[in-house]
RNA sequence: GGGCCUGUAGCUCAGUCAGGUAGAGCGUCGGACUUUUAAUCCGAUGGUCGCGGGUUCGAACCCCGUCAGGCCCGCCA
């Protein structure tokens, strides 16, 4: 059983009604690591639904939350908002420093700023879920309820964290962050609580309060999750691994959430994806690649197949190179079998059966429409590539395609593989080995290996190609043809032209590339391996 | 110090919850195709299941220990 079944069936035996909940901090750009957060709930619910239970499904947008820091995106003008609520200032401009034009015209905020991409690209990729901004529920009243509650039973929370994170919590804690009186969340302290109101302190030599019922102020991070499990009902949630080990945060909210009057949710602990040689995705690091990024390059199903099939506890290493096409080409693969016929096979071993229905179930979850069958294209990846990078029009990519009979129609599925794939060819991402290169010098390692005859075939190769019409079935057939005028057999034509131009045994398909290419040029490269031949 | 996750074929991983002859894909190698889609098809190759004990008729799987990598126990999501 795929792993969001299992989860869905967890789900079945406790109700017939979920909340689905995922959360992400809108604190600087979004990248591939936050989609495996909303891609890992977006499939439970899936699941869950297609096991017949009716569930809601939610993003919870963290925008109470504070800036941390000035981030190295950011401009020094951030100095002033750092503890600020990312709900509650401006968004950085181009040059890094805040965009107050757009903030007091249209309350256009820095959590808005980084939401806005990521909330497009979750549309491409078919996840659509009930966005709930935190910010605005705190100030809306619907924290106040769950706020009082955790104001009135500050000894016991304090008492659950102390004792499950084994730490010790500074005198003066209390579970509420008020707002100090330039804003921000930092630098305050608490010294009192008739409710509604949390009676503060501030560095700066101001006093205040906070009325919790308002949303001046938020709780802070380990009470905030559960009142929001609360809240909205929550009875499902993937988190992250940093959430899920022991003394974490998860630990100590399943416990608080019950003195909130509320069962915990059912828990999914997930590995992080890290970009394939260089570690872990993080923002500050500047190793992300963003969703919107990556679905320039990969198709959206291909994209959910790369979550799908890995299970939530294995750590997915994002391979912009060659292990996107071994991905893509998998994904041709799987959409091209028929696994309910094959799992009619009464032969089959329980792991073998095991494993096509865990295929059977990431197609399912791959499709970016619930419900449909993806379609296999006909086409490869490799393929694909050949042929963009040979032909610099997209109707003569079509034409070859379908001169070979591999495809019949374009369909809108198929144009954009080929935009996406043009993208990516000129992307830094694009794997060498992937890329056709003709020589410019000889390589002399691999001509020193061809035998006499082969030698031989060479220079008729370049008797023929100097006099042969320049277009790809002339010099198609060229090739060949200098083998069989010697009597060779076509194949070895091939080995040669293969080691002259590209120093490689074997290529792809060699004419409408050199068709492409300026004859003299090729004629000076052959020259050239003559040369190296024959000294 | 305490805890969680991971370790199985060259690579990516399934199989561990319910112990019963070590699996898949990719790769590699060989063959077929008398113009090659680095294509396709066919065949082969491949593992002391991190290591050491224990339980069992039987262990990749359960138990104990141990090694290696990652993560958490900082109002950090």
């Amino acid at each position: 059983m795929h792993w969001a079944d299992v989860a869905a069936q967890a789900l079945a035996h406790k109700s017939d009604t979920h909340v689905v909940s995922t959360g992400i901090t809108p604190s600087g750009e979004f990248h591939i690591g936050h989609l495996r957060e909303i891609l890992t709930g977006d499939m439970i619910a899936r699941a869950a639904k297609d096991a017949g239970l009716s569930v809601d499904f939610v993003f919870i947008i963290d925008s109470a939350d504070p800036l941390r820091k000035v981030y190295d995106f950011l401009g020094p003008e951030y100095e002033q908002f750092v503890g600020h609520q990312l709900g509650a200032i401006p968004a950085p401009k181009s040059d890094g420093n805040p965009d107050w034009e757009r903030f007091q015209n249209e309350g256009w905020t820095y959590a808005n700023h980084f939401l806005e991409p990521f909330l497009k690209a979750l549309e491409e990729i078919g996840v659509r879920p009930r966005l709930i901004d935190n910010l605005e529920s705190y100030r809306s009243g619907r924290f106040a309820e769950l706020s009082k509650i955790a104001c009135d039973r500050a000894d016991d929370i304090r008492e659950a964290i102390e004792r499950i994170s084994s730490r010790e919590l500074p005198d003066g804690w209390f579970p509420w962050s008020p707002l100090n009186s330039r804003g921000g969340l930092d630098k305050v302290r608490v010294t009192g609580y008739e409710f509604p109101l949390v009676h503060w302190e501030d560095e700066y030599g101001e006093s205040g309060s906070s009325d919790i019922t308002k949303g001046e102020g938020k709780l802070p991070w380990r009470i905030d999750w559960p009142a929001k499990w609360a809240w909205i009902g929550v009875t499902c949630e993937a988190f992250g691994k940093d959430h899920g080990a022991a003394g974490g945060s998860y630990s100590t909210g399943r416990e608080i959430v019950q003195l909130l009057g509320h069962e915990p949710p059912h828990p999914l602990v997930y590995e992080w994806i890290s970009l394939k040689g260089q570690g872990a995705m993080s923002s500050s690091a500047g190793n992300t690649i963003g969703p919107i990024e990556a679905l320039r390059l990969v198709p959206p199903e291909i994209l959910r197949l790369l979550v799908a099939k890995s299970k939530p506890n294995k750590a997915i290493e994002f391979d912009t190179g060659m292990g996107l096409v071994t991905l893509a080409d998998e994904f041709e693969r799987l959409a091209a079998r028929d696994f309910q016929h094959e799992l009619t096979n009464e032969e089959l071993s329980r792991r073998q059966k095991v494993q096509i229905e865990d295929a059977a179930g990431a197609m399912k979850m791959a499709t970016v429409v619930s419900g449909q069958k993806a379609e296999a294209t006909a086409v490869t990846f490799r393929h694909l590539a050949l042929l963009a990078q040979t032909k610099k029009n997209d109707s003569d990519v079509w034409t070859s395609l379908q001169a070979s009979g591999a495809l019949e129609e374009i369909t809108p599925q198929l144009q954009d593989r080929l935009t996406r794939m043009r993208y990516w060819i000129q992307s830094e991402h694009f794997p060498n080995e992937m890329r056709i290169d003709i020589l410019t010098e000889p390589n002399t390692t691999i001509l020193e290996t061809l035998d006499e005859v082969e030698r031989r075939i060479l220079n008729s190769l370049m008797m023929t190609l100097k006099t042969c019409e320049w277009n790809a079935s002339a010099i198609g057939a060229s090739i060949p043809q200098s083998a069989k005028d010697l009597d060779e057999s076509p194949r070895s034509a091939f080995k040669v032209a293969y080691a002259a131009m590209m120093g490689t045994e074997k290529g792809p398909r060699l004419a409408p590339i050199l068709a492409e290419m300026d004859r003299e040029e090729i004629l000076r490269l052959l020259e050239a391996c003559v040369q190296v031949i024959e000294k």
